[in-house]
RNA sequence: GGCCUUGUGGUCAAGCGGUUAAGACGGCGCCCUCUCACGGCGCAAUCCCGGGUUCGAUUCCCGGCAAGGUCACCA
């Protein structure tokens, strides 16, 4: 067989000396320990949490070590492209601090462009037309319906399936056959000449998972489909090469695929990256856990949080004690530095699948957005509510000096203690509601109507909005023992048959009838902001219901 | 089914031959307190199973089992 003579056949033209790749994408001229990471999605438009969670890993590792970190984008299957998908991704990851130094679309540098696959056809056609004309690919004129059979065919006798050793049928056939089919105009795909042999295991360093052991790749995998664009695995070969990836931090659902990988560098004569294996996020389905996936899980795409209100920076940091085992530790210990000051490390990345945990997603929100002052909160309030609240909500924003005063107490900024009442902006601008709306009473009064009335009407007739919180206080004591009910909680404890209730109770009525909730912050800061006539005219209310 | 990976409380996990087996989230209880939130204190709960090796295994070895991933002209 004339492989040289196949090779011009199967792809003529001239194509630049293989060399003059070399040349053209140098190796980059970084400090040494510097690494070159990468996000290569598929632009579906679909980010998912388990995009992010990989990127900040990528990120963080490039970063750290004073390297690259760039986006490709894998537009290698045109059935799966999504107008503005490229938009969306990068959109997504702006919105988590996410940093790309070159990329689709990004503006660095621009050497080792083109980003798109698409735009990179030359190259790839370059390297399979060589890898023909050495013998190490092959066309093969498989239809589809001969694959599919010929899967059955394997799984009904319960061996491999795949195209591989006996089974590659053009791995064989003559040059004679081979140009039979060309000039009768048969479509055809290339695929790669595998040396390999399963019963070879291969150790191999993951830098997640540590040493493990993969099997040899037997498989002629397509490199290059009948549409003239690559696979995959040819792709990332090329890219990775001549991007000068040093290290692939990817999803765990490549590690199957990695002696393909392996064997494909090889046969390219390239030196291959370093690769990391990230376990994927799971989540409890039923019984069982299973990774998260983008078909099944709405509620886990990027945008679920964002309409939720969920803080960039929460998720972020989650996303980071969930990759890195010490980070959490770390942080309680710098609650206040900044996350990159944090030594990440690919080692320290957990080796098992990890069950996403709202609970603690939301605990550590809570925690982030009480570290925010009270004009960044508003102004992160704001900011969802333009674009996800309602008329009403964007309305609360109009007195911003009433805004400030809101979160000031609803946040206890100048107190003691910090509150932690937010968790997400949808659930803030709820909670804050009260201050802005007569929303609906949530909860009801534990005691007669009559006690109600006279509680309300006694506390009415005493109320002075000039009172400071002191003296607000004496009054509500002086209105629990008029209705019997004890002023001092020792001593309602120490004989609660002879009192109704105590203070608490009459508080409790007093702030359902001003707010409609039993569970508030400070009811006497709450009256303050309110006013006196709107205090007034709630407490009326609630009398006469 | 083949191959690969993983297996410490409900969840995330530290551990790396000898520990009362950290910590965080969640749960429960108590304290603080006009409610809530915050904060403080405490409680319950874990080494997948079976064989070895060893004076001694959560830790090392072997074998099971279970879970996850993957077996395309998708990435």
């Amino acid at each position: 067989m004339n492989y040289k003579a196949l090779a011009e056949r199967l792809l003529p033209g001239d194509y630049p000396e293989l060399s003059a790749y070399e040349t053209q994408y140098p190796p980059r001229d970084l400090p040494k320990g510097a690494e070159v990471t990468r996000l290569a999605p598929s632009p579906t438009g679909f980010i998912h949490l388990g995009n992010l969670f990989v990127a900040i890993a990528n990120e963080r590792i490039a970063h750290r070590s004073g390297g690259i970190m760039y986006l490709r984008i894998e537009d290698t299957d045109l059935k799966r492209k999504v107008e503005g998908a490229v938009e969306a991704v990068k959109n997504a990851l702006r919105y988590f601090d996410i940093k790309f130094d070159e990329g689709a679309e990004i503006g660095g540098d621009d050497t080792y462009g083109p980003w798109y696959q698409r735009e990179r056809a030359e190259i790839y056609r370059a390297f399979v037309k060589h890898l023909i004309g050495e013998g190490r690919a092959y066309p093969c004129f498989c239809t589809e319906e001969e694959l599919t059979a010929l899967r059955e065919e394997q799984t009904a006798k319960k061996e491999i399936t795949g195209y591989y050793g006996k089974y590659a049928k053009c791995r064989n056939l003559s040059e004679e056959e081979v140009y039979r089919n060309l000039d009768a105009g048969k479509p055809f795909v290339i695929r790669l000449k595998s040396m390999g042999d399963p019963a070879n295991k291969i150790k191999f360093h993951d830098e997640i998972k540590g040493d493990i052991t993969v099997t040899e790749n037997d498989q002629d995998v397509v490199i290059l489909k009948s549409d003239g664009i690559p696979t995959y695995h040819f792709a990332h070969a090329i890219d990775d090469h001549f991007m000068r990836t040093t290290l692939v931090i990817r999803g765990e659902e490549w590690l199957a695929s990695l002696p393909i990988h392996l064997e494909l560098f090889d046969a390219l004569g390239f030196q291959r990256p370093r690769y990391g294996h990230n376990c994927s996020l799971m989540k409890q389905d039923g019984e069982t856990r299973r990774k998260l996936s983008k078909r099944k899980d709405p509620e886990l795409s990027l945008e679920f949080y964002r309409k939720e209100g969920y803080f960039a920076r929460a998720v972020k940091v989650y996303m980071l004690t969930l990759l890195n085992s010490n980070f959490e530790e770390w942080y309680l210990k710098n609650p206040d530095a900044p996350l990159e000051e944090f030594k990440f490390s690919a080692s320290k990345m957990s080796k098992s699948g990890t069950l996403f945990d709202l609970d603690k997603l939301n605990d550590i929100s809570k925690n982030e957005l009480s570290k925010l002052s009270a004009e960044e909160m508003s102004a992160f309030l704001k900011g969802w509510a333009e674009e996800y609240g309602s008329d009403a909500q964007r309305g609360y924003f109009g007195d911003e000096e009433k805004m400030l005063r809101v979160l000031t107490l609803c946040m206890g900024i100048g107190g003691k203690k910090r509150r932690k009442d937010f968790m997400t902006a949808s659930q803030a601008m709820k909670f804050i509601s009260i201050f802005f709306e007569r929303t609906p009473r949530e909860d009801d009064y534990r005691v007669d109507r009559e006690t109600k009335n006279a509680v309300i009407g006694g506390f009415l007739g005493a109320y002075d909005p000039s009172d400071d919180a002191q003296a607000w206080f004496a009054k509500v004591k002086q209105v629990a023992e008029a209705n019997g009910f004890a002023a001092e909680m020792k001593e309602y404890k120490a004989n609660p048959e002879n009192y109704k209730g105590s203070v608490a109770d009459v508080a409790e009525i007093l702030r359902i009838a001003a707010t409609g909730r039993a569970n508030t912050p400070d009811l006497w800061t709450i009256m303050q902001i309110l006013g006196e006539e709107e205090t007034r005219a709630r407490l009326k209310d609630a009398a006469k219901a």
